[in-house]
Formats: structure tokens, sequence, C-alpha cells
DNA sequence: TAGATTGTTAATCGATTAACAATC
DNA sequence: TAGATTGTTAATCGATTAACAATC
């Protein structure tokens, strides 16, 4: 099934392509209606909030042909984005600090659509140790780095108090893990290669406070 | 203090100049050393990874001078970035949603140094209603409406299930909120004038997913 | 003074939008 | 056929970067 391509360099992606992609997924998956089986460039527009033309721009780029008077295949559309952000490899993650956002996070329902399985929790708290969270014990810090190494684990997900981020996530790193998405404020330096995806939600809260302060 | 300025209108913020701006801020106030009186905007673009330039002129555009040779007064610029994000101002803000993000974002010490109180939790489980989270009671979700009105409510976090969202959002929009921090997947349509923060925690995962495909 | 850093103007770059022919 | 929607090219727009004179 979709064996990969011909080996060519595919055009690198850009961040904000990447983030209108995982957009239009959100909006296509979204969809539960049964007897929706086209969609048009322009639905999808509305919807994430995005000029029709760039969406058809976007889908072009990862292969996708639609149909004049038609528009596109609602199952084309999912195979196509779940194929260009490789959600259908399974990516075990762990998640670093079991307060109350890690453990949201280890059990939202949602990602697993994405591929995402959580493969342990860790915590320096030795009283939260040994607890479960959803189908997961929570495991001693001391333990990470043999788990990722053990288990090759590439992703993993910093939910722990600020002051002891970087640290931790070095030492992921210098583990294996290739990927890490950061929720503690502060920017991680990550050697060359290593991608990191920062939520700031201090960013978000901030653009609402201000537009509050000008009403 | 700083009263509010002759009344021209202020060019417009953009939404990427804001969030530059809420980056500074995040990047100024976190150095917690004593000696540090003044910043250049080449250590706060580092830090940020921005252009230097760019700093120069965003600073510049709230009001900012630097000092050649010496940079910009810390106090300075934390007060200026304070003031263009209204961050002086007290924003009583509601949770709609109980579960463990609503928790967890109740519970975050750092988003007091924003201005944000949380007046009030709402859930629509009777078992969780009348549960402590921090120093507030979780209230049933009926007395929402009313609570907002009585309250001058103008800030609702969104954190319950997805299938509740949009109607909930209109009723508290309805009863007075001018401004949603949204943590449900899915947009929401709101009236012209609202404001509307997404937080698509599932974009950040796919964009991960997608470069560790890469690899 | 010399040199580091600023503020600003001009040039570049990329992303978005508009226009329109192609087509089912 | 007529008309809606596509794909693509060209034009616009805005944001970022580079260059450099001003200045403490």
């Amino acid at each position: 099934m979709g064996a990969s391509e011909t080996g060519h360099k595919k055009p690198p992606m850009t961040a904000s392509i990447l983030e209108r992609l995982a957009r239009y997924y959100q909006c296509v998956r979204g969809i539960n209606d049964a007897d929706t089986i086209t969609i048009t460039s322009a639905k999808i527009a509305e919807s994430v909030e995005v000029d029709d033309t760039q969406v058809r721009k976007d889908l072009g780029g990862i292969g996708l042909r639609g149909v004049p008077r038609v528009g596109f295949e609602r199952s084309d559309v999912i195979r196509a984005l779940r194929e260009a952000l490789s959600l259908d490899e399974a990516h075990r993650a762990i998640i670093i600090g079991t307060g109350r956002l890690g453990g949201a996070i280890a059990n939202y329902a949602g990602f697993s659509d994405l591929g995402l399985t959580i493969s342990a929790l860790f915590d320096a708290d030795s009283r939260i140790v040994g607890s479960h969270v959803g189908s997961c014990v929570v495991r001693p810090i001391e333990q990470m780095e043999s788990f990722i190494k053990e288990r090759n684990i590439r992703l993993a997900i910093l939910t722990l108090p600020a002051e002891h981020a970087q640290e931790t996530a070095d030492k992921a790193i210098d583990a294996g893990v290739q990927a890490i998405w950061n929720f503690t404020p502060g920017r991680l330096r990550v050697p060359e290669g290593i991608i990191v995806r920062h939520e700031f939600l201090a960013v978000g809260l901030c653009i609402l406070t201000h537009h509050l302060g000008m009403k």
C-alpha cells in the first residue's frame, strides 16, 4: 500500500503549509456525514478560513487532483493527508511530567487517530510514581533514558515544571529522542536535526488580553 | 498611571506582530538575573528566533527607544509590552468543562502574571459539580449565563467535550462574553467582533509526526 | 576616538490573492 | 450545452532581511 515514492526529493514543506494541511485534515476528518463522498476546495477553505485557491494548491502539492464541477473525493483527501502527515505510522511517545496537563494529554482520545500512542509516563515525584493514568503506570524519571533506548522512543512530550525542562530534554535527546512536544514555557535549545514544537499557551492568552484591552 | 493615549487610532497590530510581542515578553520577563538592567535587540532576537531588526521595529512600534551601544532598559521593555498586551488590566475568566485540561489551566500559576484570574469553573456532570479545583468550586453549567451577566465576565475558556462546544460558546456570547480561548478541536463560528483563539493541539502533533515520518 | 548598537530606508523574499482558461 | 469547479499563471501584498547612516 502506497509504496514509498520513486526517491525524488520531495519539495520541502514549509511550516505554514504543514499547518494548513493539518487543519484540512481536521476539517475533512470531522465530517461524519455518510453522504459526503466529495468535497470542494471552497468548502474546506471556508471551514479553515483560507483562500480556496490555496487549498487547491496545497492539495495539488500532495498529489491530489480534483474533478471540475465535482471537487475532491473525501476518502482520497483523507488518505493523502494522512500520508503527508505520516499519520499511518505508529508514533510511540512518552510523557514527562505527570501533572494535570500530562494527564490530559495521556487521556485525550483524539490523538490515537493521529497515530499517537503513549508508551509511558514519567515523574520525579515519588508520591505520584506507581499511580495509574489511563492504562499506564507512572514510572520514576530515573528510568526514562533506559526506557527510551529499549523501546526506541522517538517522541517526548514535556509537561513538567519549567525549571527542569532543558536538562530533561537534553537527557531524552541523548537517549535517542528525535522530536519534542514542549508544553513548558521557555524555548528549548536542541541540537541540529532535532524537531521541537513549542506550545506556548501564554502567547494565545496575551493575544486575547490585548484584544480585550482594545474594547 | 499611563493614562490612555491622545485618542489617535493606533496602527492596527497584525496577528504576527502580537505573537512576537508576547514572545518578547516571555523572554524578557523570564530573565531573573538581577544585574540585567539593559537588554539588546540581538539578545531578544536570539532567544525568540527572530531577526534583530524585527525586534527593534516591533519595540519601536510600541514607543520604545533604545540607546546605541547599550540597548533597551529591561524595565521599560516589560512595561511597554505589558501595556501593549493589556496585561495590567484584570481579566476575569471562566473555565467551561472541568476535565484534566480545565483543571490544568485553572491551576497554572504562570497566568496570574498575565492578569488572568479564574472566577469560576463550570461542568455539566453533576458528579463533578461541587468539587474543588484550586480555590474554586465547580458550578453547574446551568448557572453559567447568569454568572457571566452578574460578574461581567468577558473571557471564557472552553475545555469541554467537542460536541457541546459550539452551543456553549453561543450561550456564553449571548450572555456577554467577548473573547473565547478554545481548546476543543473544531473551529467555532462567532459573530463579528467576538475574538476567538483556537488552540488546536492536533496541529502541533501533526507537524511533529510529519517530520518524524521524513526521517 | 573607536566601536557597538540603534533606527530607518531599500531590497528581497515568500505567501496570498486575483484572473482566467481548461474541463467534466 | 451551460455552468460550476478545477489547475495554473500572473499580480499583489505583506513580511522579512540587508544595508547603512546616526549616535552614544
